[in-house]
RNA sequence: GGCCUUGUGGUCAAGCGGCUAAGACGGAGCCCUCUCAAGGCUCAAUCUCGGGUUCGAUUCCCGACAGGGUCACCA
């Protein structure tokens, strides 16, 4: 059979290079040694998941804490998966998360000289390199039918064979030259497949970068690598752009190990540099007893956005990711509490091998750690950034006063104070913590352990002696004064001593008092809330909160 | 079901033939304390199960069991 013919009859594209002039088009990259090319390489959805940062994370920290190039290719060959606006979408979710791209789709950067970064917009470098695989005898057209495909496979499963295009199922492998042309004369659409050499009766070791060694069976599936509009498959397209952008480390999902045989026959048919993979595994939860994977339709802890919305600190969300990416981060940023995350020495070989169970209270523990490194106006900023976005009405009105609101986070968060509070977990708390700061939203349950007359007693005792001048000190003396006055210890250790001898001690007084004043039995220091809310209102809350 | 893969406390995990099996989150308790938060201290809790190999297995081998992934003209 005349390949070079038939070649020229399936793929008769008159625009294409010779082999050779892709390779001095893309030539090799000028990096340092040691020096790791990395991608994320989206379907444009615009759906853009944890499971992508993490993942995108590990890329960004690989390329560049070892001088290397972390690029960005939309893999856009299924017209049906399309969203507008989505490839955007992706650069600003992972860039609100602090993983920039230094090249490829919609980057402006003058490193672009390997694209272009979308699949579509390459369609001649694949139809190139797939005629010269059906010249070469390595690739061949399929006529079969959907329908064929599909008896196919449940004559397959009904047989428990295993299913696909392969060996004697393999139709079109060794249809003459005569039948092929009829077929093309008679316009039956066709695909392009690969006329696989491998024997599934073989076995390969492979070293991935995460897993370590595994082994791999050969393949021996005619998969397809061009559909018949022309366009490759995931498996050939990621052969070609690998090769041409010299990637050097393929940082994937798990779901793909089952199609790594494919991919090594496909590098090694296009005569290609295999690049090193790491096939990470995927976040898992549980779900009614069960461990399984982080749905996007089931679980909305997925999607990035839920973390905007909720307000958690963009780079507290990177940090619990940077736990679960490499174990022994924590330790060293115990270590160097002060450097950023970046200096931290990422290594592949740290990753895990197995599924980490995504884990809402470390996050949420990382999250009050990390906004507790912000000074007033940092948080500040972060919270009302946030309220603008996702806030209330009312609390855009409330933030509107940044001297207020600043005064209050000083307080809420410790600032100045021996200790540092970390009570904001992320803003949506946060900024709900603010209520009983404002008349508006001042929201009391008077939830009160005593009777009504000691009750009264304290308040008004109280009432009588408050000064906003006092300092802390002076303002519990008068407390503890209160206290004895109705029958309270001033002292704990008195009470704890001989509590029948009291109705309580001055942490009950203090008690009253909150519940009066925030509405609430805990608040942070409650002189210094008063300070903040002011005499008027501090006297106005102690008098509305007797009980009639 | 075939193939691949994983198996240390509730969770994330150190460990790489000999250890009282780290640490963190979460839980319990105590201390501190005007409450809460934070902090300090303490406690409970783990090597999936069988066989081997070995003087000795969490660690090596085999098997079972249990998870996970995958079997498209989707990526």
């Amino acid at each position: 059979m005349d390949l070079k013919k038939l070649a020229s009859k399936l793929i008769p594209d008159e625009n294409l290079l010779p082999l050779e002039e892709y390779e001095k088009l893309y030539p090799e990259r000028e990096l340092k040694k040691g020096a790791e090319v990395t991608r994320l390489a989206p379907s444009p959805t615009g759906f853009i998941h944890l499971g992508n940062l993490y993942s995108a994370l590990a890329d960004e920290r690989i390329a560049h804490t070892t001088g290397g190039i972390f690029y960005l290719r939309i893999e856009d060959t299924d017209l049906k998966r399309k969203v507008d606006g989505a490839v955007d979408s992706v650069i600003r979710s992972l860039d609100y998360f602090g993983v920039c791209f230094d090249e490829g789709a919609e980057i402006a950067s003058p490193l672009n000289k390997y694209g272009p970064y979308y699949q579509r917009q390459r369609a001649d470098i694949y139809r190139a390199f797939a005629k010269n695989l059906i010249e070469r005898g390595l690739a061949y057209p399929c006529f079969c039918t959907e329908d064929e495909l599909n008896a196919v496979r449940e004559e397959q499963t009904a047989n428990k064979e295993i299913t696909g295009y392969y060996g004697r199922y393999a139709k079109c492998r060794n249809l003459s030259e005569e039948e092929i042309y009829a077929n093309l004369e008679a316009g039956k659409p066709f695909v392009i497949r690969l006329k696989s050499q491998g024997n599934t009766a073989n076995k390969i070791t492979f070293r991935d970068a995460i897993k370590g060694e595994i082994t791999v069976t050969e393949n021996d599936q005619d998969v397809v690598i061009l559909k018949s509009d022309g366009i490759p498959t995931y498996h050939f397209a990621h052969a070609i752009d690998d090769h041409f952008m010299h990637t050097t480390l393929v940082i994937r999902g798990e779901e793909w190990l089952s199609s790594l045989p494919i991919h090594l026959e496909l590098f090694s048919a296009l005569g290609f540099k295999l690049p090193k993979y790491g096939h990470t595994c995927s976040l898992m939860k549980v779900d009614g007893g069960v461990k399984r994977k982080l749905s996007k339709r089931k679980d909305p802890e997925l999607s990035l956005d839920y973390y905007r919305k909720a307000g958690y600190y963009p780079r507290a969300v990177v940090k619990y990711l940077m736990t679960i990416l490499n174990s022994n981060f924590e330790e060293w940023e115990r270590k160097n509490p002060q450097a950023d995350y970046r200096d931290f020495k990422f290594s592949i070989d740290k990753m895990g091998k197995s599924g980490a169970l995504f884990d809402i209270d470390k996050l949420n523990d990382v999250s009050k750690a990390e906004l507790a490194t912000l000074s007033a106006e940092q948080t500040y900023d972060f919270l009302n950034g946030w309220v603008n976005e996702f806030g209330s009405e009312a609390d855009r009105q409330h933030f509107a006063d940044r001297e207020y609101i600043i005064k209050i986070l000083n307080l809420i968060c410790g600032i100045g104070g021996k200790k540092r509070r970390k009570d904001i977990v992320r803003a949506e708390t946060g900024v709900g913590m603010l209520g009983y700061f404002f008349d508006d939203t001042f929201a009391p349950e008077y939830s009160y352990r005593f009777d009504a007359p000691t009750v009264n007693a304290v308040l008004n005792g109280f009432a009588a002696v408050y000064d906003e001048s006092d300092d802390n000190q002076t303002w519990f003396a008068k407390v503890k004064g209160v206290a004895a006055d109705c029958g309270f210890a001033s002292e704990m250790s008195d009470y704890k001593a001989n509590p029948q001898n009291y109705k309580g001690s001055v942490a009950d007084v203090a008690e009253i008092l909150r519940i009066a004043v925030t509405g609430m039995p805990n608040s942070p220091d409650l002189c210094t809330v008063m300070g903040i809310i002011g005499r008027g209102r501090t006297l106005a809350r102690l008098s509305a909160g007797l009980v009639k």
